[in-house]
DNA sequence: CTTGACACAGAACGTATGTTCGTGTATTAT
DNA sequence: ATAATACACGAACATACGTTCTGTGTCAAG
């Protein structure tokens, strides 16, 4: 028989735990105490909602009461470090391939350009653009990225032609720029500089 | 031919997709069908589910039928290019603080650039430049990296002048350019593009 | 005007799910 | 031994939840 432990979580703890994280991560939802049961082979929910309140209790998890999965776990586990590591895995590998960029609207020669407002919704947009990210440059994951196409040509010293899409970030710091990648479209070939925008004129 | 296009979502079903999104965000597990009826202030069940069935139809949800609260968003939007740019953003804090780069020698404008060869030293250089990694596209980690100081205005479009800093990296692809940082020396800001070489001409 | 597709609402129904209670079994302290 | 305690099981129960059916109003095509 297993001996009694004065620090730590008992196995049954760390298993419930353990489940809770993998579920999350594999299902995108929280497992149901049934489930828990299967899991962790456990044959009763009782047992499991048992440990669940003594988790709860310290401080490991979250329970909203009487609502069909309301668990969340608070704390990362012993093995944080792996369940990080494949989410950074995991994420990195969906960034690495083609990445969805809505497009905003257009932009025609010499106007000033829409910027979006900052609770500009993430679904309001009329079509998306797909990228390859490794023609983007490292740090841009896609958060906050917008795409406008242009309307005429001659908008920028020559480099933004008519058709082209102008793939943007907005400028979060006291930059007074939003940098901004070019997608020349017939020559299949991107551009990336700094925009900067002073009384409605391109710089 | 990273090109493609997508119909806009409606109202509603933009709506709910900001529901699934915050909601997760918030509470740690997805919705169920009559939270997203307040939320999303929708009266009936059905209609919930009239576009869910339609959001899971486009590949925006995956949902497990007869489960509850079984949605999950397929294309993660804000919240993981948040968490996940953070993320990437504090471990890369973490690894790199400022960068030292080697000046190779200078550029005049119009002159053709010197290109160091493949076999070139490392320690062939006349003084070194420090820039924070954070300034650098994610996927420099500074090796093969080198600078050239500018000399004379007007090189390319203006967007460079004298006394400026050109980091850049040597191609290694069958990409006939090699991708450039221009450090603006006055105004300590940068800007990244990619140059092309043709018989000596610059583009 | 009809027809039918579409967006929407509300209620009914069946299942999934959390909770609770009664019971049983070890281990430990009294 | 007896009580106390921690752990475990399963059934019963109330409800949270997804599904489905009926009905309503709109709008454009026939």
């Amino acid at each position: 028989m297993p001996r009694k432990r004065k620090k730590g979580l008992s196995d049954r703890q760390k298993k419930i735990l353990k489940v809770l994280d993998s579920f999350q991560e594999q299902n995108g939802y929280p497992p149901s105490i049934r489930e828990i049961c299967s899991e962790a082979e456990i044959s009763s929910t009782s047992v499991v909602n048992y440990y669940l309140e003594q988790l709860e209790e310290m401080g490991y998890i979250e329970r909203d009461r009487r609502i069909s999965r309301g668990v969340r776990l608070l704390k990362p586990l012993k093995d944080a470090s792996i369940s990080v590591s494949s989410q950074i895995k995991k994420t990195a590998e969906a960034v690495s391939e083609m990445l969805q960029i809505p497009v905003m609207g257009r932009i025609t020669a010499g106007e000033l350009t829409p910027i979006p407002t900052s609770d500009f919704s993430y679904y309001d947009f009329e079509s998306t653009i797909e990228v390859p990210q490794s023609q983007l440059p490292g740090r841009e994951q896609g958060k906050d990225l917008f795409a406008l196409e242009v309307e005429g040509d001659s908008m920028i010293d020559a480099m933004v032609n008519d058709g082209d899409i102008v793939i943007m970030k907005p400028a979060s710091e006291a930059r007074n720029g939003e940098m901004v990648m070019i997608w020349i479209s017939d020559e299949n070939e991107t551009t990336l500089k700094y925009f900067f925008r002073e009384n409605g004129q391109v710089r």
